[in-house]
DNA sequence: GGTGATC
DNA sequence: GATCACCAACGCCAC
DNA sequence: GTGGCG
């Protein structure tokens, strides 16, 4: 169930009413639920100068577009309770008593263990992460009801130190040609940070196999046609400053990227931005995507994400790779 | 950030 | 009411 | 076992 315009501009005018007078409140959801929030005033990206209510208002603006995103998969959380710059810590257990609209399910972790995880896909859950400073809110990438059924695999481009963006683009495009030539299609993003995420929508009932196998592949080839851009060795010491490395790794359970049009807890407060390929140009900047900006873009663009994800790849290609 | 203990 | 201590991940792999 | 890695 997706909130109307309506509703959703209801619960940006509540929480900017919130901000405005002490920053504690409550934020009405529907007809029956309802978050308590708190410090909405309180900057957690200094830089810009980003409050705690701005980027709940970001996210219950790109709702729409963020909830397919989100939707049944555990969450991995990162927080930040003192902002951006301080301290942070993983979270991957629900707290012990979270709110009623948050969503909450017993779920097997990878070590096999039944534990108690935080599920995306409704607006009170996301605001919740944000409400305790999980600035990052990274989707796994099975959903429940088929939790052993990867149905996307990534290809993780991740620029050395010294790497110019150029180069990350230039990979991006050679791993593109592979997937070409493959008969394979992908989505790609702005990781938010400094790299590139190129993803692989999965057929129905995939396995974790194939989800491991085929990134694999394709980041091996790439590294090897192009020795002196791109990488695939583990060891930072061993890669090149300036070379990019292309992870395969980021595919088992578990493991994460960041979601869709999810905020980046970097200085900016980016955003992990859906390109066209044809974006993939010199002139990219990825820090050009924040939450101050995401909305005009969107207007113009609409959601680049959604229906790529929707359009599996044939079993036929990606199972006898 | 949330909670429970303590002065 | 203010302050404080404590809590909040994980799997893989090379060595 | 410990450390590096994301
Ligand atoms: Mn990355
Ligand atoms: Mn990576």
């Amino acid at each position: 169930m997706t909130p109307s315009a309506a509703a959703l501009r209801k619960i940006t005018d509540q929480l900017q009413a919130v901000e405005a007078e002490s920053g504690d409140g409550v934020i009405q959801l529907g007809r029956d639920s309802s978050l308590k929030v708190s410090n909405l005033a309180k900057v957690f990206f200094p830089k810009p100068g980003i409050t705690k209510g701005e980027v709940m208002r970001y996210y219950t603006s790109v709702w729409p577009y963020l909830r397919t995103v989100l939707a049944d998969r555990p969450l991995s959380l990162k927080r930040f309770p003192d902002g951006v710059a301080g301290k942070f810590f993983f979270q991957q257990k629900a707290p012990p008593n979270p709110p009623d609209v948050v969503r909450v399910e017993s779920i097997k972790s990878p070590a096999g263990e039944i534990q108690e995880r935080i599920i995306g896909g409704t607006l009170g859950t996301t605001l919740y992460c944000t409400q305790i400073g999980a600035f990052e809110c990274n989707p796994w990438n099975v959903r429940v009801g088929s939790l052993s059924d990867p149905d996307f695999t990534v290809i993780d481009l991740d620029p050395g130190p010294k790497s110019p963006f150029a180069r990350v683009i230039e990979v991006a495009l050679w791993v593109k040609e592979a997937l070409d030539h493959l008969g394979l299609h992908a989505g790609v993003k702005t990781s938010g940070a400094t790299g590139i995420h190129i993803v692989i929508p999965l057929p129905p009932k995939s396995t974790d196999a194939v989800a491991e196998r085929v990134p694999r592949l394709i980041a091996e080839a790439v590294a090897g046609a192009h020795p002196q851009s791109a990488t695939v060795v583990r060891p930072i010491s061993k890669r090149g400053s300036s070379k990019i490395y292309v992870d395969f790794g980021q595919n088992a359970r578990g493991k994460t990227i960041a979601a869709a049009y999810g905020v980046r807890a970097r200085p900016e407060a980016s955003v992990s931005t859906p390109l066209r390929w044809d974006e993939l140009t010199p002139g990219l900047d990825p820090r050009d995507f924040t939450i101050r900006t995401l909305a005009a873009r969107l207007e113009t663009v609409g959601d680049l994400w959604g229906p790529i994800m929707k359009r599996p790849n044939p079993a036929r290609i990606v199972t006898t790779l």
